[in-house]
DNA sequence: CGAATCCATCGAGGATTGTCGATGGATATC
DNA sequence: GATATCCATCGACAATCCTCGATGGATTCG
């Protein structure tokens, strides 16, 4: 990537005149950084990165086995995913089976790529 | 991707033994996740962004300048970004500039990315 | 039917976060 | 030296988040 060098930085700029290259806000970010706020927790982390090495539907009580956390706290985490958009459920009997959602933004699944692959 | 199918899933399960299969905590999964939440954030996506997309140094007066912000949010954002690693600052004058960390480790950068490119 | 298991929801406590106004240091201009 | 600009830090406030115990619905086993 080209990348400007030190010394070619403006040593000069006119005071109380800073918009000198327009920076706004993206419109993307919103929604992107809602993506992200998912993301960012261990325990999601752990939870997606399980589901996409798996390859198959994980019942939610081996979360509630293997990560120490609460029945209610792995539950809460399970259902902002889901929330998300990254996982879908299916209830079998008295468990429960999770999934990464089958339909799911091209792009979304780059970044579950890039996270966990 | 492999996907099981729906039917295939176990429909009887031995109950209170629930670790049929192992899910522990990614190890990765703590480190990753501050990097996430440095990125959680609107204000910060469009200001990594900005910057990837600029490929050269932008004062942070410019964001000061376009994002509806107080200057210490703005300032305080950035600080959040070169905690986490993802920028570097250069003082110039009375401006300070700020671009894209060059020694990033080859994940973030593919993250970055896909989330910006 | 009664007991046991799995799970989602509720309510609450403590921690973290996003935002701002106020303040002060650093630097350039007059 | 006095003034003005840019920026980081501090303190504070409201909002959000992570975690848990308690509760109740759904389902299966005896």
């Amino acid at each position: 990537m080209h990348r400007m060098a030190v010394k070619d930085l403006p040593m000069i700029r006119e005071r109380g005149v800073c918009c000198a290259l327009p920076v706004v806000k993206e419109s993307w970010a919103e929604q992107r950084a809602e993506l992200m706020k998912a993301l960012a927790d261990p325990t999601r982390l752990t939870m997606v990165a399980s589901l996409w090495k798996a390859g198959s539907p994980i019942c939610i009580c081996d979360f509630t086995a293997g990560l120490r956390l609460s029945q209610p706290t792995i539950s809460h985490h399970m259902a902002r995913l889901k929330e998300a958009g990254l996982v879908e459920s299916e209830k079998r009997g008295i468990w429960v089976y999770y999934r990464l959602r089958d339909k799911m933004p091209t792009e979304t699944r780059k970044l579950l790529s890039g996270l966990v692959g």
